[in-house]
DNA sequence: GATTTACCTACCACTTTGGTAGTATAATAA
DNA sequence: TTATTATACTACCAAAGTGGTAGGTAAATC
């Protein structure tokens, strides 16, 4: 498994969002309900999407979240990046950051930083519009 | 990170194996101090090439292992998979397998089954020949 | 002031990861 | 046959990550 369920319940969060998008505040525990999710669990990985401005949230009574874009807006790769960190596949120079000693005679590093460009584009080419209209498929 | 040292490691065995290949029994010591890796870790990680018969283990004096077929004859995807398992993005439907009940209105599933797909063509067509040409960073 | 909602903190059980230690077993060399 | 060299196997272990639960605080509305 490369992508935790934190990740995959964030996306499914901000779908939920983007389906009722500019319609009202929804609440969390309308989208727990809907997805099946735990609203404590939700409540507690929800804060990274508030704090880095992809929702707002708001407090009290007829409160709850909105996207603060348009569905077109999001790529995958930006929600997945908050949830997970950097979607690199190997921790060893965190494709990219400080080398190790053996960067130079690795046979692997090119291939993991190849591989990590990959990974990188496709989610970054995915939108949530995209997810919602179900354009993958085709 | 989406690859363990597990699956890293071994690789680089392999590598280090196909490098001296019908050359001669290779130790695992002598791996373990070429690859700056514990040997007692490597012992115990071994098994599962010798087990799928990537590799033939010797014991005594003069053992050691060798590759049982050439460098491309083996891919990379092969070799990863023994040590991770499947190269799954989620573990939801194990990405073709049981389905979940939400398989059919699921906006995300499309895009994991494709991802899925992704990773495994990327591995499947390297080999460890090509690894150690270094024909990638072309 | 009571309710409803987001928000925050602490804990917890379980699994995975990355090892170490010790021993058994097989093959060879002396 | 005995010592040596090497694989193979088993048990343990610390640390981190995963996927939660419990409970309280703060803000907005009724």
């Amino acid at each position: 498994m490369m992508i935790s369920t934190k990740g995959r319940y964030l996306l499914r969060v901000m779908l939920d969002l983007a389906e009722r998008q500019a319609d009202h505040l929804v609440p969390m525990k309308e989208i727990a309900e809907h997805q099946g999710l735990s609203l404590k669990y939700l409540e507690r990985i929800m804060p990274v999407l508030t704090k880095h401005g992809l929702v707002e949230g708001t407090h009290g009574k007829g409160g709850g979240y909105r996207l603060t874009r348009t569905p077109e807006q999001y790529s995958v790769g930006e929600i997945l990046r908050l949830a997970e960190g950097e979607l690199a596949p190997i921790a060893c120079p965190e494709c990219g950051g400080e080398h190790c000693k053996r960067a130079k005679e690795c046979y692997t590093l090119p291939m993991w930083l190849e591989f990590h460009h990959l990974v990188n584009d496709y989610f970054n080419n995915i939108t949530l519009s995209d997810l919602l209209d179900g354009t993958l498929s085709s």
